[in-house]
DNA sequence: CAAAGATGTGAATGTGGATTCACACCTTGG
DNA sequence: CCAAGGTGTGAATCCACATTCACATCTTTG
């Protein structure tokens, strides 16, 4: 046995990974999972393609590995607005503000992780996010019910419609950017709808 | 010029296509629109592949077409329930169930319509539908905050923001069909939902 | 019926990527 | 330095379909 991996070696390892996963978020940030094809990728990250075959163990793993850290940095950010202290119906109108301004500022990243059509292995994934997704906003709501902040409702049903009622605002035909010009901002129209569905006083 | 189309022609010709958008959304309501494939709606209807380059340019057009006739089919449906008489709320909620329960029952096709991934002509097609679905319940809105069974609110918005509740409150990860043993039936609360944001009193 | 034109056929071809793999090049421990 | 194993390379291969096309067949009109 003359050859064991050593820590320089994992480490170089682990620096590819992670550029992989880096320069695909990028090219997804910016082009959406279409613009994700394994030549790019490699050409992108320095590396030939084969090389990436030794990272994972195809693209749809790929794909959903970039998706995956995608995602979770939404739904962290999401938690932490969701746990800042304060009454439960201002938490939750900071987050669902919060949701939107990013969507708007990066709209192909947040279609790509909402709604752009992709490979089976992400749709699996983006299904665990949208889930994750709810599961915040769930245990959001579970609060304020408790403390009589919110009326009484299924807050998993409640979750999960607020989660679609933000995708399809932000990202859907109907509703674009704010509008400067008529100075209407659909995002207060989107918070506002929010709260009242979830019994907010007004 | 010995020949030119006969009526009889034409309805021969009318025919196929009829039943190649028939057969086309049986295999989508069966198995989404993965399963729509050139070759095996040929054979279901009866005809040989080249035969299908006759009736539509390329598979893009031929999906776009399917889709579109399932989706006037839903938003003629749904404009239907709207158009009835009686109040605004009632209306809203009747129409809110009836997607709810359509979607339960034909899942796939639901699933297919909004949500499964699909090629970039299908897509385009998609968001149209998705605006006639939003506008047209917009028309309802409209009309109740001009009687005063509604507050005052951005149709547009609130129209979208209600059809992306429904569509991730029937067809998301969390919540599942009506579940029979735990009672739970979670048509009510997409309904009070809806009912709750657009402001519709208690 | 014959000629002209449509339409139908399905095996062969094309296509846009992902995926492989034989080989070259490193890294390590002895 | 050597041998044993990793790792990197990218042109060649594979693949699942859509799409084409040379030919056969059917329809119509004179």
């Amino acid at each position: 046995m003359a050859y064991r991996k050593t820590e320089r070696v994992r480490e170089h390892l682990a620096g590819v990974r992670e550029a992989l996963l880096r320069e695909g978020r990028q090219l997804v940030a910016t082009e959406g999972f279409a613009g994700l094809q394994v030549a790019r990728l490699a050409e992108r990250a320095g590396v030939a393609t084969g090389t990436i075959y030794g990272h994972f163990p195809n693209k749809g793993a790929l794909c959903a590995e970039v998706f995956a850290v995608a995602s979770q940095r939404e739904v962290d950010l999401m938690r932490q607005v969701l746990e800042q202290p304060g009454p439960v119906v201002e938490r939750l109108a900071a987050a669902t503000r919060t949701w939107c301004e990013r969507a708007q500022r990066g709209r192909v990243l947040a279609r790509a992780l909402l709604t752009e059509p992709v490979d089976p292995a992400v749709e699996e994934a983006r299904l665990v996010y949208r889930a994750a997704y709810a599961a915040v906003i769930a245990d959001t709501l579970r609060e304020g019910i408790t403390t009589g902040e919110l009326p009484a409702q299924d807050a998993e049903v409640s979750a999960a419609c607020v989660v679609g009622a933000l995708a399809e605002a932000v990202l859907g035909p109907v509703v674009g950017v704010p509008d400067g010009a008529s100075g209407r901002d659909p995002t207060v129209s989107i918070v506002r709808f929010c709260l009242a569905a979830l019994g907010a006083p007004p």
